[in-house]
DNA sequence: CGGGACCTTGATTATCTTCAATGCTAGTGG
DNA sequence: CCACTAGCATTGAAGATAATCAAGGTCCCG
């Protein structure tokens, strides 16, 4: 739980840079505004608080690890509200409840600087707004896709749904290798982001599985075929 | 589903301006921003599509009853993202996928003016734009709840915790009578904001009335003692 | 070698869905 | 006025899906 604070300037911002680059052609200004962040670099062991979603203090940048959005009711349930990933802003208003936590060992950095270029209206920064706009829409897309996969669909669906969206976005975040990707979730953690029980996760896991339809080795994944998980999945392609 | 055009100027936003009277003092600019909208009312039978939630087109303010954020599966399963009540505003962005649809008839009315002055930056709507703000993040707040409850409550948990919801929702628009409201919605809407089916939501329902923990009558329900019911949602009070 | 975190398994139970009727009520047209 | 209909609510029975309980098993690390 340790917080260490770097100096460091190496490139450690290319998830974000890849995932807007996507979005509209960046220029110099807009990679000086992302590269500022760095100059607050913090690391956090996996399980700590990052913060509190609605409590003041500034927004920071995921650069290594994954994170989540959490909700605890009081008798301890825990649901997963939103997987985190680098390349990922958290704690930008508007703020709801719940708090963001490393769900790995993650590094983080200060988006003040980021969020300081999105929010104002100096023309250098017009491509940047543009990008940022098109990731707050794909944000708000997650959760209502979060919302319709634990209202309408069943474990095995829910499970192929939630690696194809994190395989999109690692992918759109320059973080895949072909059909695979960084898998550091453990099977709590899954079943706390599905809304499953861990058991149900394992075995559906398994099902997957036998079927083919992943590849599951230490800290990584593969889906061998993704047009036959998007047909499982019902995946909407129009996206 | 036919589409009238009315240019009255009855007090139809109330629920509006209950709603944000409630976060900031609004000024009479204010209160003339949100009358404005009503240059432009139009009903809409139940069940009618009042805009695809992404795609561009003026926002819309609900005057009166209900309607739903919606998302379709291919396989024609619906999830209900989100209920709309009188006073709430659909079609602003950053708009992800769905549709919002009637879920009864419906009145509502342009929302271009209050969202111009929300936009902008003129002093004599400061007070709007906080209380929007104030909005904005009940309306986040409401999806993680969302998510929540379709991930981690139990049917049972779950309606009783959408019930206060609404019951909240409805009384800072002034709609509530004590602890009574209006309740348009059919055991099938139900079941697609609750994830459920059809016939668990009529058990489940029969279970709350059993309870005493709610009173049902056509079109209207009353919650006897909210504190209990409030327990057995582990509805949050912090809020 | 012991401990802890994580994964796996089988058995049992609870929750929820599906299927198939039936009842109820309000509106419609003869 | 009354059959007729359509939409909604209710019921029982059966079955699927997922949770819970209780052990083990594996692997890594100190």
């Amino acid at each position: 739980m340790a917080v260490q604070t770097y100096s460091a300037r190496a490139l450690q911002t290319g998830a974000l840079e890849a995932k807007l680059s996507g979005l509209a052609p960046l220029g110099p200004p807009d990679l000086a505004a992302i590269r500022a962040c760095c100059e607050d670099v913090r690391s956090h062991g996996a399980g700590a608080e990052i913060l509190r979603v609605g409590e003041e203090g500034p927004p920071r940048l995921i650069l290594e690890g994954w994170a989540g959005w959490t909700a605890t009711l009081p008798d301890g349930r825990r649901q997963i509200v939103q997987i985190l990933l680098p390349g990922d802003v958290v704690g930008l208003p508007p703020s709801p409840g719940g708090a963001v936590a490393a769900l790995t060992t993650l590094k983080t950095a200060d988006a003040a600087p980021l969020a300081a270029a999105v929010e104002g209206s100096a023309p250098e920064h017009r491509a940047l707004r543009a990008a940022w706009n098109a990731v707050q829409q794909a944000g708000h897309r997650q959760l209502l896709d979060q919302v319709v996969r634990l209202g309408r669909r069943s474990a095995y669906e829910r499970t192929a749904h939630l690696l194809l969206e994190l395989l999109g976005r690692q992918h759109r975040a320059g973080l895949t290798d072909q059909n695979a990707m960084a898998w550091p979730l453990t099977q709590e953690m899954l079943a706390d982001v599905l809304g499953l029980s861990i058991v149900h996760v394992n075995r559906t896991l398994q099902q997957l599985r036998r079927d083919g339809m992943i590849v599951l080795r230490t800290g990584r994944v593969t889906i061998p075929d993704v047009e036959r998980l998007a047909r499982v999945a019902e995946w909407d392609a129009a996206r």
